[in-house]
DNA sequence: GAGTGGTCTAGACCACAGT
DNA sequence: CTGTGGTCTAGACCACTCA
């Protein structure tokens, strides 16, 4: 751009770096190549390779990099978009809503999942473990919490607890009334079981959704999913599949 | 190799210490409350200050603590949830819709921008900056882009470029029927500009969102929204001020 | 095995806030 | 001024992937 004013603030090397190698990405490089290693990448540009990390890991975190240990820093593919409108759904499970592969156990929820099913301070709950996989990819993992008075016909269940008790929850869920629910996004660190699932290092940037199913004047059950978010882009509506850049930076066409 | 088989996966210094510091955030800390500095803490727990940053960092991250340079560290308090829910809203600048601080100019928009809005590749657009407090913090900084063929009376109009032009152009928007909009969440982190509007550094997590503005048939306009990652937590919905703690990790109640 | 990114160290200097 | 967090260096070793 054009008004580069002379620099009464010097700005970090890392900060000049980001921006040098993010230009060429777009000019040089094309989706799925990768990049030198970090060491000669460092040396090329003259600065020591903990300042070069720094710069990857800002690219990183803006979806355009993507690192593995063993492999190499590889251009990432534009975020994909992932719809979490909370419009015309029901319940978790209902239809085929793109989680799969249940799991489900008794555990204490955290304390903030439990002051919003306003259960005691360490009561247990079903605790059922879902991932969403999109174009092939897992992108988000998730906790679901069902204190037991929301499905009182399960009570005296004695306890396949796996698989199948997951969708025996789900299916009492099914039976109740939902009368809204409600969403929120915050930004958080991937524990290490959320990691292990995604294929991320634990203490990855992830995009934490919180939903709230509301049924006959309460809080029915909770979730807690965590996307990625280095390759998820969150869509409140129907623009799914449109292509949406990084904070107003340009990205080529490709 | 036959030492501790146990620890098959021995998790980083810096993880450890982040468990560490934050249970003792929760126990023997108050919000407001700063923290020894980083040398000190260092030196405390036997690691380099690099390591003992990699730890502070991801808890500022998580939005559980407040860094700032000159100052301290100090325990931030719980994140402030953020009304972005679309339903009802109608165009920006009607009734009171928390922005503040209008702005005005014309500017090419970034590429992304260009194409949702199905502009030419260099064509102008007012450009508008806002400021969106709450609780007497600014909490996100943003961009909308007006095509002029969205407001086509304002054509040939010369120029109070600031604020007069800004109500300006939000007058002849209100003007068109709202068909709907669209919103879109992801990572990304401030540009300097931002960065400066928002009182941090650049180059800081933001959650970044995305609206378009449907209008007879097309995108009449786009806002880019840039929101502090570590003090919002954006609501879809009417649960604006109920507190959720961070991706099920226990916070006390305070 | 060689090569990658991830972690860690012990220093140094800089920019900024509050005296 | 002093003290804080922010940046940067030049090494080292570890964990992982793949041929």
């Amino acid at each position: 751009m054009g008004t580069t004013q002379l620099e009464s603030v010097p700005e970090p090397k890392y900060w000049h770096l980001k921006m040098v190698i993010g230009e060429a990405l777009d000019s040089d490089f094309t989706v799925g190549e990768i990049l030198p290693n970090e060491r000669d990448l460092a040396a090329r540009f003259g600065v020591a390779r903990a300042t070069l990390r720094q710069a990857l890991e800002q690219l990183e975190l803006e979806g355009r990099l993507q690192r593995r240990r063993g492999v190499g820093t590889t251009v990432a593919p534009p975020r994909m978009g992932v719809d979490v409108s909370t419009t015309q759904h029901a319940w978790p499970g209902s239809a085929q809503d793109a989680w799969q592969s249940f799991d489900c156990a008794r555990a204490v929820p955290p304390a903030a999942v439990a002051r919003m099913l306003a259960t005691a301070e360490h009561e247990e709950t079903y605790t059922l473990r879902r991932l969403r996989v999109s174009h092939g990819q897992p992108v988000a993992a998730e906790q679901l919490f069902v204190p037991a008075s929301s499905v009182p016909e399960l009570s005296a269940i004695d306890a396949p607890s796996g698989a199948a008790r997951a969708r025996a929850v789900l299916r009492e869920l099914q039976r109740l009334d939902l009368d809204g629910q409600d969403r929120a996004v915050e930004l958080g660190s991937a524990r290490a079981d959320d990691a292990r699932e995604l294929d991320r290092l634990p203490g990855s940037p992830v995009l934490v959704v919180t939903t709230r199913y509301f049924s006959q004047g309460r809080t029915a059950a909770v979730t807690l999913a965590t996307y990625r978010a280095d390759t998820c882009r969150l869509t409140f509506g129907d623009s799914g599949d449109v292509q949406i850049s990084h904070h107003g930076e340009e990205r080529r066409a490709s």
